[in-house]
DNA sequence: TCTCTTAGCGCG
DNA sequence: AAAGCGCGCTAAGAGA
């Protein structure tokens, strides 16, 4: 296709569009932008390298693809750049870096012009504020898509086609389809942002919108960044691990009598063998009722001969299926590192979340995390936050005991444990049942855990048998001892039960379903805050270590790992520090900091940690 | 054949 | 009256 002008529609409106391809129409296009006041509607089209034409989804890697199309709409034309034609880099470069923008799902489009060359853009999104609103309103994510084409057609109710989005940009001569396409993208978002303003003004979302706007960036660099992984070692893991698995599956393999050993067939096969009294007494899944196969409950049978490589089955099938050959399969074959997703609001309380693949839920195990490396001659060094979610729940109910205990640098599991058992606290060492005990107290009374779920909670997560009259009993206590907590979580429940609203510090606000409000209700404002002072972290991280060799390497809730040359480790160590005490401070200005932050270092993820 | 749901499990 | 929360990934089964 040639270039030209032409008319789209959209919203009932034509709208001019122009497809340019010649630098002289570029030069006055950026001139006419450059004119222009106010925030720009932007969108990108990607083509894969041609060395990685037939590498799958290469076009989403900006590693692996570059921009061809760039739209720009202003309100009233929408501009297509063609940039294999177009020489003009860096006058749109500075366009880019000189306006504001706005464009949906902007991380993506920013990783690929940071590649580009623009040093930094004034980057608004409308999948940020979109989250941000929709988790205001519904009360769940069910049925809800955040894409452009989703939005297009439930908020705009104008449908685009997005048969395009996956069609081939890499050839030269684009079809008028897809130049079409290309021209509406921009206008969508730029009416989805007139529209969301309502939404953020209504619901107040402005310094949230603000914070997750501004952690674009370093996500952003995080990403394009990516993460080593040790090939081998983690390789030698994988066949540690499938020998295991297929020892156990042996033994298996005989008592079931197949050679396919699935949860169903685990299933006939307990009901048919176990006792009757066992049976009577085996856990059931929560919705079918079924016999439950999970690893957990198999430990808790462990003393039957038939359980044990059940057990082993279950733990080495989740290994090699989750986190073995996937792992490999991620890496980028241009940079030979492993480029996550980290999605803003991933979570409705505001957390991030992380996918392909997920490196916020690799197992904790030194030998396990020690296969994620910096680049040659790099080391990391890495810093978390000591138990943030009860300091928040601390700062949130002003509860003194608890306060105190932080401001003192006691540890609040031990006090919690030596209160409970009636023992003092020198005799309440760390790894003792008393004080796991009480962790598991703490964390789960929180949000709401009641006498019975603690129970099996104790026993599952810490291997700590405690009787219903032992657990009811310790409850109270613990409310006694916090009791500013112990208000502070009955104000905000009788509050959330009457709302179905519970907010953050950064005003966050999450719509509650009316059958899961309770729990929601609590850990809502203390994990969303966590994660918001998180975001802020990353954010003072951004601002401190740009222009230097330290690099932002991951981001696992309250942890942040950097990576750098050995000799700037101290700077790294100062840099982290700085920025999370810094951040919990904006959040809390008042708040208790001693020993909040925790740093390391390794030359790898595990034995950094 | 494909898509959706369920159960289960890794992390915080 | 009582009630822990938040993710992403996988396999298998169900439904169309």
């Amino acid at each position: 296709m040639n270039e030209t002008t032409f008319k789209v529609r959209f919203l009932d409106k034509d709208i001019t569009s122009i497809y340019i391809l010649e630098d002289s129409t570029a030069d006055a296009c950026i001139k006419t932008l450059m004119e222009f006041n106010g925030t720009l509607a932007i969108d990108t089209e990607t083509m894969p390298l041609p060395q990685y034409r037939d590498y799958p989804k290469a076009g989403l890697s900006p590693h692996l693809a570059t921009i061809r199309l760039i739209q720009i709409y202003d309100g009233k034309q929408s501009y297509v750049f063609d940039l294999m034609f177009i020489k003009r880099r860096k006058k749109l470069i500075k366009l880019l870096e000189t306006k504001k923008f706005l464009a949906h799902n902007a991380v993506f489009d920013y990783k690929f012009l940071r590649k580009l060359g623009a040093k930094h853009i004034e980057l608004g999104c409308t999948r940020i504020i979109y989250k941000l609103i929709s988790h205001a309103v519904y009360p769940t994510d069910a049925g809800l898509s955040a894409s452009l084409e989703a939005l297009c057609s439930t908020i705009l109710k104008s449908p685009i086609y997005k048969d395009a989005q996956t069609s081939d940009w890499g050839e030269p001569n684009l079809t008028f389809e897809q130049v079409e396409y290309s021209a509406v993208d921009p206008i969508a978002v730029w009416e989805l942002g007139k529209r969301f303003k309502n939404g953020i003004n209504k619901f107040n979302l402005w310094k949230i919108y603000k914070l997750t706007k501004e952690a674009q960036y370093p996500i952003c660099e995080m990403q394009l960044n990516g993460v080593g992984l040790d090939v081998d070692k983690h390789t030698a893991n994988i066949h540690a691990w499938r020998d295991k698995l297929y020892a156990s599956k042996k033994i298996l393999m005989e008592h079931l009598g197949t050679t396919r050993i699935t949860d169903t067939k685990i299933r006939e096969w307990l009901g048919a063998n176990l006792d009757p009294y066992t049976l009577s007494f085996w856990p059931v899944t929560e919705t079918s009722g079924q016999l439950s196969v999970s690893a957990s409950t198999f430990s808790d049978y462990e003393h039957l001969e038939i359980v044990k490589p059940l057990t082993i089955f279950k733990k080495f099938q989740t290994l090699c299926n989750t986190f073995g050959d996937q792992l490999i399969n991620c890496v980028n074959p241009e940079t030979g590192r492993i480029h996550s997703d980290f999605n803003i609001c991933g979570a409705r309380t505001g957390r991030l979340s992380s996918s392909k693949p997920n490196l916020q839920n690799f197992p904790r195990s030194t030998i396990y995390r020690q296969v994620f490396i910096p680049a040659k001659g790099k080391i990391l060094v890495l810093a978390d936050f000591s138990q943030i979610e009860v300091r928040v729940a601390g700062e949130y109910s002003q509860d003194k005991v608890l306060l105190d205990a932080y401001r003192n640098g006691s540890d609040i599991y031990s006090i919690t444990a030596a209160h409970l058992s009636g023992k003092h606290i020198s005799e309440v060492q760390s790894g003792s049942p008393e004080r796991q005990n009480a962790k598991a107290l703490v964390l789960g009374l929180m949000y709401g855990l009641g006498a019975n779920s603690f129970c099996s909670y104790a026993k599952k997560g810490y291997g700590v048998e405690v009787s219903q009259e032992k657990a009811s009993k310790d409850i109270k206590e613990f409310r006694k001892l916090y009791h500013s907590l112990r208000s502070w979580q009955l104000d905000q429940t009788a509050m959330c039960q009457e709302s179905l609203i519970a907010t953050t510090k950064y005003g966050k606000i999450r719509c509650l379903a009316a059958d899961n409000w309770y729990g929601s209700s609590l850990n809502t404002p203390i994990q969303g805050t966590a994660s918001e002072i998180n975001l802020q972290s990353m954010v003072n991280c951004y601002h401190k270590i740009k222009g230097t060799d330290i690099k932002m390497f991951n981001n696992i809730h309250d942890e942040i790992v950097l990576e750098c040359s050995k000799d700037l480790k101290n700077d790294a160590i100062k840099v982290l520090k700085d920025s999370m005490t810094d951040a919990y401070l904006q959040c809390f200005p008042d708040g208790v900091v001693n020993n909040l932050v925790q740093p390391s270092w390794g030359y790898n993820w595990g034995e950094a940690k």
